[in-house]
RNA sequence: GGGCCGUUAACUCAGUCGGUAGAGUAUCUGCCUUUUAAGCAGAGAGUCGCUGGUUCGAGUCCAGCACGGCCCA
């Protein structure tokens, strides 16, 4: 007990240290006059009396909402609206004249330019309305109308504020560009670049029409252990924690397949997951560390059956985010109306890869040939770990349309079943756009004796890159002997398939805050 | 893990051959009651990522490190 304790101890200090170093970091920036001079007009605001953060403001009507009813309306027809409309949210853009000024005021629903005048809202008022800033949020109410551009526009009986800001907001043409500072300071990324926030409202939408998609399909939303002390249902190197009540080291889960096919036995015939996976992998424009998955399984059906389910599925988020199957993704058109190119891993490494059909059952050719593109595998490694590779190198990247490959090798699909005419493939697919990997789905395997071989195999041959712990998780074979129904499972990467619906290259433009090294230096419990 | 590029004011960016640090936005002061990247006049604002080296002199050249981006494994 004594050991960690002084292992916390020494950990506290540590971040002591560094969150020091953090606030000195940040004091320089502190320093900075334009944030001085803000914290003074706010100390001259209070002294006027003015509460810079209050709390009693009642909620308003949005901007946007405004001005799909009223834009329609030219300047005569506003003249007749006498209600007046009270709106609340940040200040973006300023135009001051001496005693009157415009400004946009930006809400979750759009933005409306208010117009502040001091005959109007009275002197002392308007004394207050001069110490505003930009980024400051206000409220403002009155009646609508058109200014000479025809800009609709609120006349302003007051304005009051609501949140001081006491920093300034980026710069308001170019905005935050620097696309460290994006990732770190979302906040600001949200506040200023439109697109951006665009971009995680269609990432809300898709997730919603996942979970409806499933739901009214029979499918039972299911939550399972993200924190897990066997690792399985993928190759992956795990997170590893621990739990001090328990003295046992967990691993944070790299896939739920084990945990929901355990509810197949158990009688829920359909089910899905929509939830966070850890892989402590490399970060890359397609990676990161958490990422969201789709998982569900599916009793009495086949993998050719969830072709057709992800065929239904995809082309209707399209319509549904694009209004249409074909779409713009970066340089290339994708089309999604069913159906979908299907190929076997082995055609596809002939025909797009440009692989000799004589070599694929060749260990020693493929080896070659991937020692020839400057690959070192290893020798003796599963039949299966050669093609894979050279799939990856050679064919992904060109399956632009969406495309199903399937019959993967036995030897690298431990969990799924066998073809009935050619045992040494799996009933298995996995799914392509825009040259990535989106989904990956199969035939369950349920026998509990084939399964068992298996594990105990992939645990002798585990080579020293795989990075799994060699465990059989004897507990999900008892499952399998207590029957499994026939079924179908598949796992959908949400982050890519939202890049795909977004227009996004890089999976850290769909993820809010993505991993990145923390600011001010790096800092290990070890 | 490797290669290339970047890091200068709160933000977006210039900075020539090594010779006292620049612009726009934002901020402050003054003028301005229909602007919308408002305008005009003026002002203030910098640990040039960090550490070392070369040099009379380094934002600039060299080395190492940190953080980030892109490409490759």
């Amino acid at each position: 007990m004594q050991a960690v304790t002084d292992r916390f101890y020494h950990w506290y200090k540590q971040i002591d240290i560094e969150s020091k170093k953090r606030e000195e970091f940040c004091k320089l920036s502190e320093e900075s006059q334009v944030i001085k001079q803000r914290k003074q007009k706010a100390q001259e605001l209070e002294k006027l009396g003015i509460n810079l953060f209050p709390n009693d403001i009642k909620p308003p009507e949005r901007a946007g909402a405004i001005k799909k009813v009223y834009e329609k309306y030219d300047a005569e027809a506003l003249e007749k609206v006498e209600d007046t409309f009270r709106v609340a949210g940040r200040i973006m853009a300023l135009r001051r004249f001496g005693k009157a000024a415009f400004f946009s005021l930006k809400d979750s629903s759009g933005s409306i330019q208010i117009h502040v005048m001091r005959d109007r809202i009275g002197k002392d008022a308007y004394k207050i309305f001069k110490k505003f800033d930009i980024g400051d949020i206000v409220e403002a109410e009155g009646r609508l109308f058109r200014t000479k551009t025809n800009e609709l526009t609120i006349e302003a009986d007051r304005v009051r504020l609501v949140t001081k800001s006491m920093r300034p907001l980026p710069e308001k043409y170019h905005g935050i560009k620097d696309k460290e500072l994006r990732y770190r300071r979302r906040y600001e990324d949200l506040i200023m670049n439109d697109d951006v926030a665009e971009t995680f409202r269609t990432r809300a939408r898709i997730i919603q029409m996942l979970r409806h998609y499933f739901t009214s399909n029979g499918f039972l939303e299911v939550e399972t252990p993200m924190m897990q002390s066997i690792v399985g249902g993928a190759t992956a190197r795990p997170f590893v924690t621990h739990h001090n009540a328990l003295g046992i080291d967990l691993f944070m889960r790299i896939a739920p397949e084990l945990y929901l096919k355990r509810l197949l036995v158990g009688g829920f015939d359909r089910v899905f997951e929509l939830n966070r996976n850890f892989r402590n992998e490399g970060i890359s424009l397609q990676h990161n560390p958490e990422f969201t998955m789709l998982e569900f399984y599916e009793a009495y059906a086949t993998y050719e059956d969830l072709m057709v389910r992800t065929e239904e599925l995809f082309a209707q988020i399209a319509l549904d985010i694009k209004g249409d199957t074909k779409f713009q993704y970066q340089d290339h058109e994708i089309e999604m109306a069913p159906p979908w190119k299907r190929m076997t891993l082995k055609e596809s490494l002939v025909e797009v890869g440009g692989v000799p059909e004589e070599e694929l059952d060749d260990k020693d050719a493929l080896n070659k040939r991937l020692e020839g593109m400057g690959v070192e595998m290893g020798k003796d490694l599963v039949l299966g770990k050669y093609l894979a590779k050279l799939f990856d190198l050679l064919v992904e990247p060109k399956l632009i349309q969406p495309t199903f490959i399937t019959h993967y090798p036995t030897d690298i699909s431990p969990l799924a079943r066998r073809n009935a005419q050619d045992p040494s493939v799996t009933d298995r697919f996995e799914l392509f756009i825009t040259g990535r990997e989106i989904a990956n789905a199969f035939s369950e395997l349920n026998d509990p004796r084939d399964q068992k071989e298996r594990f105990e195999e992939q645990v002798a041959k585990r080579g020293d890159d795989d990075e799994i712990p060699p465990e059989v998780d004897y507990d999900y074979v008892r499952a399998l002997e207590i029957g499994m129904p026939p079924a179908a499972g598949e796992g959908i990467g949400v982050d890519r398939l939202v890049m795909l619906f977004t227009d996004s290259p890089s999976i850290r433009d769909v993820i809010l805050f993505p991993q990145l090294r923390p600011e001010g230096g790096k800092r290990s419990a070890s």
